[in-house]
DNA sequence: TGACGATAGTTTACGTGTAAAGTATTTTCC
DNA sequence: GGAAAATACTTTACACGTAAACTATCGTCA
């Protein structure tokens, strides 16, 4: 009896490792997500927003809004309302670009800087104490077998 | 680099093998989950939809809503709504209990039963296609590091 | 130059996750 | 036996993820 049956409640084996191995990222991530969750909400923010900023400030330049939703797995059409709201709380500017006045670039403002700087370390830290109590190379391990699953995925299924 | 760092576009390497590992669970959920909205989505239903019909085959017997919020990793509030629609759909109904007129028992019908029947097999070939390229120690080390990752985690972080 | 297709974003509609507050019923306990 | 606490669920409000349809601008090519 595995861990993940008991969680589940599930009295019959599972039909195939795929499968548990499947469920078993699903419920990890979930786990992980809730924590997060918690933590982004304390700053006034979600994990997308979260996500987002990051991607601006790594850049260190403007980026136009459908390479931001390139770079997260959000889709198209939610990105926008996603960056109004960054923008609605100050952490983020759009710019219209002058050559190709259909691309708007987005823009980390001081502010948004500020909040990402006092979650730095909140968000390390807690990385550490959801994972912490794996060893080095089973963390390696993990993060290659991930990968792997990762592997033969391309866009069109 | 790392193929994680190529998908995330991402110039510097990760503060930790922690973080790393964290954002691959993150990462490779949402590609799994992607694949699977699409499947159930030719079938009419949805991921979490899918999730509490497994869960009501599996016992054999209707469930109180609460129990079966408390299987899926689904808050309180939003399993009304999602009893609402797939009662809407005709998969299951509601029975309210004679003893305890608080409690209201979820069954599902012959038309839920007949869905997931259907479901069957395209599911767990979705889960060979997607994991299938993992030898079978590989699947049963990723599971074990999953699972050891939630082992510490209780209700109240 | 002027129509046609491609590209960048937005709008709309719906399902779901999350939190806070509200309702109905039952249990507890003085 | 009656008030107070607990339990089961719903309602409301907001942030997203997803798909389809729409607008605005640009590029191309006849």
């Amino acid at each position: 009896m595995t861990k993940l049956q008991r969680e589940l409640k599930k009295k019959r084996p599972f039909e195939s490792l795929e499968q548990e191995a499947a469920l078993n990222v699903l419920r990890t991530n979930d786990q992980i997500q809730i924590r997060f969750t918690r933590l982004f909400r304390d700053y006034g923010i979600t994990g997308s927003q979260y996500n987002i900023l990051r991607i601006l400030r790594g850049e260190g330049k403007p980026l136009p809004i459908l390479e931001i939703a390139n770079r997260t797995v959000t889709v198209v059409p939610g990105i926008t309302g996603l960056i109004d709201r960054l923008e609605q709380a100050g952490f983020v500017q759009r710019e219209r670009c002058e050559k190709d006045r259909r691309v708007i670039y987005v823009a980390i403002t001081a502010q948004g800087t500020k909040v990402l700087t006092e979650l730095d370390k909140p968000v390390l830290s807690h990385h550490e104490k959801l994972m912490g109590h794996l060893s080095q190379a089973e963390l390696k391990e993990l993060s290659r077998l991930l990968e792997k699953v990762r592997e033969p995925l391309t866009e069109d299924d």
